[in-house]
DNA sequence: TAACACCTTTGAGTGCACTTTAAGTCAAGG
DNA sequence: CCTTGACTTAAAGTGCACTCAAAGGTGTTA
């Protein structure tokens, strides 16, 4: 019940952060430690899930500045769930169009991948440009 | 047929990226313009292709060296295409690994957001931590 | 004639997120 | 006793990709 007491160094191995970063996150304000008696940081299992968690918002784009921003609101208790939900609502949003956008730019680099493949077999002419080949595709834009 | 040149302020305009940074790419190689004769840049319809599709590149997530690193392979002709193949080939793995990972924090975030509509209307009670609430999904694991 | 868009080189500034160093202290373990 | 790992503050350094400024030049358009 008591829960296992971490010190930052294994602490960081955990969460796969450096001790550096974790003290600068929490310079911060992101995370908050507890200390011993000799003023010695230590975190508990409830600091690995938070961390966890605002990994998962980092992962997703957030940056530090929002990330401060949602910590400060949390501070301020359930009446800014509202605003706080809305962050996260955008947050996924954002990343939504960016994986989007990323997976449009990849099918022009595969679709250059199988132009090279093409070029290798010869089932594509030497002479014929990438441009050109491209264009066969172009109901993408209709997508 | 002669195609229409561009100097370097609508061209910046057409492909999305202001005259500092075509000309920073110029400078990097990764760009190379003509010059009228004043020396004035100039580009075609040829260079509105190949930012378009350095960007693309660039989108997948392709840092500026390898794109070097990809021109100077192009400049040697077509015997650097299998070296040329392997590198779109890495960036595409590397992009489809981040989409995975990019969606697996999402995931996390829209049950953050589900938990907050639950409390919100109360079907999940307010004592119940997110965490808690998350282990019901731990299914996630064998995905 | 003046404004405007371009040209040059060189170097500095920006923003983000760390990352490291310096210089000193402290306490537990082998 | 010495190493290890922690602590402190403050400041500098890193890497990336721009972004801008300074200072002086040329050519086209109103």
């Amino acid at each position: 019940m008591a829960g296992k007491k971490y010190r930052i160094g294994e602490f960081a191995k955990l969460v796969g952060l450096s001790t550096y970063t974790l003290r600068y996150y929490e310079d911060q304000g992101l995370i908050v430690s507890q200390r011993d008696e000799n003023s010695v940081r230590y975190y508990t299992e409830n600091d690995i899930r938070w961390v966890g968690f605002i990994l998962h918002l980092k992962g997703t784009g957030l940056r530090l500045n929002d990330l401060k921003r949602y910590v400060r609101l949390r501070a301020e208790g359930d009446r800014t769930i509202p605003e706080r939900r809305a962050m996260l609502q955008k947050t996924k949003d954002d990343a939504e169009a960016d994986i989007a956008e990323l997976q449009m730019h990849l099918k022009v680099l595969s679709r250059k991948i199988d132009w090279y493949d093409g070029k290798v077999d010869h089932t594509i002419d030497d002479s014929e440009s990438f441009h050109d080949y491209l264009q066969q595709f172009n109901d993408t834009k209709g997508e």
